[in-house]
This record gives C-alpha cells, structure tokens and sequence, in this order.
DNA sequence: CATCTTTATGAAATTTTCTTACAAAAGAGG
DNA sequence: CCTCTTTTGTAAGAAAATTTCATAAAGATG
C-alpha cells in the first residue's frame, strides 16, 4: 500500500483520540494550511489545549515535534488536499473551472492508485498473456476507451479488437471459447446490454475481465474484476473521471503485458515505432 | 505562469548572489531534503556562516524567516520529487510499476494544469459555442480522444462528429466553410496526413482548432491552439500520457461550454442522462 | 463507594532555536 | 587614502518548543 496521506491519517484516527487531541485534530484539519504557519502556542489556544498537549499529539503521529510535524503537513498538502475536489459552481470562469477539472481528474487517479488491487492487475495480466485473442468492449464514453485499448494493445502481436456495436458484441461472445479473452469496460457495471453479452461470453467457456464499479453486475460475473471506485458525479457540471482512470488502468496492464515479454520484445515495439516515422515531418532541432 | 518551484528560484539566482548567500545555496542544492530538518546553526555551520546569514538568505527568498523558509522548501521538494520521471525498469514488478504510471500520469496532469492559457480556453469555447458544426479530427491514439469527444460534445444539441479515417476527413474538411469547427486532436502535431487536412479545412474558411505540441506543423497552422506540452517518451515501458492530457482538456472545454450555455441548458442534459437509465440495472441501496 | 491505579492534562522551568541590533570588516568610488 | 556602502559576524534578546513534574480526571478493584 502506498504511504497514505497525513491529513487522511489524522481524520481516520480521530476517533481514537481523547479530548485534547481531538481538539488537536479538529482544528489542524478545520485549516491545515493555517496551521504550517501557526506556533505551537498559536495552535494550543485556537485549540484551547495545552502546549504540550500539541506536542504530544505531533509526536502520536511519528513526528520528532511540532516543527517536524508541520513539515510532514506541508508536504501532504502539496501532495493531497491540493487536489481535494472542489465543485464547479455556475459562476465560474476559465481561471476557476480548468484546475477544478484537473485536480478532480487528479484526486481520482491518486485514490484508484492507492486503492486498486496489484493481486487482480496481476491476474488479469496473467490472462492476457495467455489470450489467443483478446477482445475490448465497451458502449459510449466506454467505447473510446476499449478503442484505446485496442490501438495499445494491438502491438503485441496479437489478434485484438475492439467494439462498440452491441450486436457484433454479441456475435462475438456467441462465437468464443476457451483461450479468448473479452474485456468488458463500464463506468457503472449496470448496463443491461453489457451484463447480457459478458454472460453470454461466459457462458461460451470464454476468459471475461471487468473493468468496472465493484460490486455491479458485471462485476459479479466477470472471471476477474478490476474494481474502480470513481465517486458518484454529484455536481452538474463536473464531467465523469472514470474513463480517464480505465484508460489509465489499461496502461498499467499493458506495462505489465511488455514487462512478462521481457526484453527480447522490446525491437518488436521499435518497429511498430518507427514504421511511424515515415507518416511526420521531421522536428528540426 | 504558475509559481516556480523554489528550489529552481535559488539556483536560477545563484549568481547574483554574494559570498555567504552562495555558500548556504549550495549547502541547500546540495541537499535540500537535509535542509529542511536542519537548525538554523546546524545549516550555518555546514554552510561555514553565521546564523544572521542564513536567516538572512532566507528573507532574500521572501521567506518571513528559517522555520518559513523550510516550511517553503519541504513543499517545493515534494512537487518537485513528483516530477522526477521515475521510469519504469525492465526487473519491475507489480507494486512497483502500477503507482509508477499512475504518478506519471498525475504528474503531467498537474504540469499542465499549471501551464495550460485560460485565454486560449476560453478563446476555444468561444469559437466551440459560435459553431453550427463541430468535426473532431484524430489518427491512431487520438482517434480515441477524438471519438470521445465526440460523445460528450453531443449532448449540446449540434452536429458534432468524429472521424479516424483520413479520406473521410479529407473530404469533410474541403466541403467545410464559415461556422464549421474543425478540431484536430495530435499528440505530436507532425503527421503529414493531420496537418495537410487542416490546411484544407483552415483554406476553406473553417475554423481549425489544434490540441496539440506547441510549435508544430499543427499548432502553426492552426486558428487556435491548445498547447500540450508533455515530456518525450524516454521510456520503452512508460504508456503515452498525452492522451490522457487532451481528454481532460476536452473535458475542461465541455464545461466552459456548459457554463456558457447558463442553467436554461441543464434540463436538456437531464434529459440525456435519463435517456440512459432504461438501459441499466437498478442499484439497489 | 472508597481506594488504588492508570491515564490525561497543564503550569512552569528549561532548553533550543531564531531574530534583531549593532559593530566590524570588506569593498567601491572618488 | 579617505568616505560611503555593502557585507558579514558577534552577542544579546526574543520567541518557540520541549521536558519535567504536579495535579486532575477517569477507570479499575475489592
């Protein structure tokens, strides 16, 4: 598990906290940023706790001291609260809006980072190295994505498509069996077309991954699952982040497909590169 | 431009500065992680000066003084260890590639995030709202990127389409004209085929937007230009994260739109997202 | 429920760290 | 070589943080 963020751990503490430095918590996560820059007698009376009792709560969490405590807040607060998702109000100008956008998209990719299962990533690339063919499907927004896929792991030599018409889907998974692989991408995992076809594939002896909400229907069914927990979209106006974290999730698989080729591969990917090259101007430097 | 990073201020400033100052700035560069958790005296004395030195250093750096001026450090030591590009190595396993990619991906978000022009936002969604119709242009990856585009600029009630194939593309864009929106998405903005069909769509008095490397072919071409400045793939293994980079900025551009558009326009967005709820399985809570 | 034990908290003293005032040294300009 | 400016350090003082210790609160035990 990657090192979790200061701030996340204080909040997840404080209900083992006593009355002090709960005090303590309350007020250091009320404004963490005021707090870099507050001494301790600062920070104590807004608390309305001791001295000491400050100190001792800096080092309940592995701070030598106050000072070396507010260095570790700094630095979480580049790293985490920076991203914190902040809604896009109807108000907003450019200067407001884009770094929301960003920092959402941002956030959500450091949650999945920190939450997805390396057990399940493996497994799934166990699959795909064993495919006869692999097979990417997904509807709308979802679609892009399994185009994606396909384009990245069209590279590896390998008969691989994607589609995006449910009815070739379904001929598809009628068709398959053991040895191919169909990768079934969906935000919500609910999409009655999408179940109908994975179960299908299913059905037919076929390998079926999941890259979708846990616990959904297609998530069930699926042979292996990669759970993607996006937060619900409940602003209007924020646009939805999960196909930027299947798209990223995808890199990560196909990272781990080149890695278990290992290095003899690797001039089969240079030729794909530079049978490209051709296609651009050249960049003068 | 965002705030620059302060370990680069100091080094950037390095020869303006007189004998004292250079030498705590070099003991700082050296290694400024150590700094962070040194005294004022612990510094002084690496540093061979006195105290009033260093803490004059300090304010030079707009630092209110030493404990300030670490706080300031320690923040530009995390963004700035995210931005080293931790490659992906041929002996990587799991736990170690999946963060790895997922943190190149967030880094060049928040690098973007922090150089993209508001001005060229805005000027875009300027020309999007003007459109009476929008064609978003992509090849290989960029296609996929285009494709989603196109499912999320739908939904604002004019013709939008997207297209991969160049002849398609090449025919579109010479029946183009005044009011038409040619949107070419490129991560390197130098594929001949791209650009020579922005020339024709810009000649036939269409709009040519580029979502592309700044200085290319594309982005000279082009009416405006989003530039995406994302680092060359040094890496054999590390996926190409501009993708992920244009769709978010597509996804910023959906909503300055939206915002445009003003609240009479949500309704109609209620209406698609209901379209879709007949397709899906009900969640039970 | 009284008493003992443990735990939690703060006052005060101590120590450490930082800043300021001022003077000495170094350098620039005439 | 003097004067003025800039740079630097010494030393004093101020501020901040930590430790010690005493007391209060909470909890356990008979």
């Amino acid at each position: 598990m990657h090192s979790q963020n200061l701030i996340n751990i204080i909040a997840d503490e404080l209900p083992e906290l006593n009355k002090s430095e709960s005090k303590v918590a309350h007020v250091i996560l009320a404004d963490p940023d005021r707090a870099t820059s507050s001494s301790i007698a600062a920070l104590a009376k807004a608390a309305g706790v001791s001295e000491p009792s400050v100190n001792r709560f800096c080092k309940r969490f592995n701070a030598a001291g106050f000072p070396d405590f507010k260095l570790k807040l700094a630095k979480a607060l580049v790293s985490g609260v920076r991203f914190v998702n902040r809604n896009v109000d109807p108000g907003d100008d450019v200067t407001s809006y884009t770094p929301k956008i960003f920092d959402s998209t941002i956030n959500n990719l450091a949650m999945v980072r920190d939450r997805i299962s390396h057990t399940r990533v493996n497994q799934v690339v166990d699959k795909l190295i064993q495919a006869k063919r692999i097979y990417f499907f997904g509807l709308g927004a979802s679609g892009s994505v399994a185009r994606d896929a396909e384009n990245k792991f069209f590279r590896f030599n390998l008969p691989v498509s994607f589609h995006d018409d449910v009815l070739m889907q379904r001929m598809l998974a009628s068709t398959g069996g053991t040895g191919d692989v169909f990768f079934f991408i969906s935000h919500t995992g609910r999409t009655k077309e999408v179940v109908e076809v994975a179960a299908l594939a299913k059905a037919n002896g076929s390998t079926v991954i999941g890259l979708t909400a846990p616990d959904s229907p297609l998530a069930v069914i699926s042979s292996v699952t990669l759970d993607v927990e996006v937060p619900e979209n409940t602003d209007e106006y924020m646009p939805m982040t999960s196909r930027i974290v299947h798209l990223v999730i995808l890199d990560v698989l196909a990272t781990g497909v080149t890695l278990r080729r290992g290095p003899d591969f690797l001039p089969h990917l240079e030729k794909i590169k530079d049978s490209l090259k051709s296609t651009r101007y050249i960049k003068e430097t």
